[in-house]
DNA sequence: ACCGAATGATATATATATGTCTCAAATAGG
DNA sequence: CCTATTTGAGACATATATATATCATTCGGT
């Protein structure tokens, strides 16, 4: 049998739910999103009283995804080109949880401290590429970090629309931010 | 005295505050772009009876914006990399309307036609660039697609904000997208 | 200065989203 | 099998956005 969760399973079903139909339709109604998680309304509201609850809810839940996932996938990283490799890698496939992050404006103060913080450490990963010649000197240190949030939601993007295969969109994605288009 | 404009100068007021705030959000009341036009609520109503015909003439005036500058930037381009420069060049300041056409659902028939005509010449102009070894043949052309577009809005999106100079961000989105961010 | 059209402020009606509450049914646990 | 909790459905109140209508004022053209 499998392992009890930690967390109610309905309260996780609700903010898939909404994560998925916020990510679609950032002003969908809880109707929706209770309709998406299958669950009724009532029910939403029982576990996120209001609307802002549940999207610090959201947003809490997206933050320790993307910083679980980085944190795992430079575990072994030595230089900073395999840093931003692997954690493109691993966050391509949350692509929708990323994207929410990069437009939700934060009601929770603790949290808009965490979304700077991992916004900084993108700007020393940009630093460090600098240093070992990767990322050219002269590219605008805000464009390269807007680049490479870019290139994270078009790649998921381009899988979620079924045009570009799960393997191979995290590659395409650095090759392009690297790379360029061209040769 | 300055010649007479074809249209009324409060619709297009109304128009513009319109394509402004939308793009800031997508969710705004017509309390919202009525302020920031300068108008009262009821005179908006007057030239766009419903919300669905402020959003057509929206998305009609941007196409027409993006495919005036368009083709006057493409009026002596001989190479396809060369109507990429300058399409990008005339387009990037351009990025909130063109934006605002990438992310709307047309109700108007004829202008999902044009847009998606518009789609079809990007597409088309992929296979140029590819025939000409500017875009590399094993890049999927809905890849470059897709990029050309982000480049675009993000060029914008970094004037915008004021973190890039008008006149470099075109140069910019362009070396990005056919070298990358190295070298 | 005059007159007609356009505008802004306001009131009203309607629709939708939000949030609270109640109650019957389903579910889980003993 | 019985009970306590949770759930879903629906009623209800409230707030906001939309859409229409009215009316005094303003503006532009003559």
């Amino acid at each position: 049998m499998p392992a009890k969760a930690l967390r109610p399973p309905m309260r996780d079903a609700i903010v898939d739910a909404a994560i998925d139909t916020f990510a679609r339709n950032p002003g969908a109604s809880l109707s929706d999103v209770a309709q998406r998680a299958g669950v009724g309304r009532a029910s939403l509201h029982r576990h996120f009283p209001s609307r802002g609850d549940l999207v610090t809810a959201i947003s809490r839940q997206c933050m320790d995804e993307i910083d679980a996932a980085t944190a795992a996938a430079l575990a072994d990283a030595r230089t900073a080109r395999d840093r931003l490799s692997r954690m493109m890698e691993a966050v391509v496939p949350l692509g929708d949880r990323y994207h929410f992050l990069a437009t939700e404006a934060f009601h929770d103060a603790s949290l808009q401290a965490r979304y700077e913080e991992d916004l900084a450490w993108v700007a020393r990963l940009v630093d460090a590429l600098k240093e070992e010649g990767v990322i050219a000197a002269d590219v605008p240190p805000t464009w390269a970090v807007a680049n490479i949030d870019a290139q994270v939601w078009l790649a998921w993007s381009e899988v979620a629309a079924g045009r570009l295969a799960p393997a191979h969109a995290a590659d395409l994605a650095l090759r392009t931010l690297l790379e360029g288009l061209g040769r």
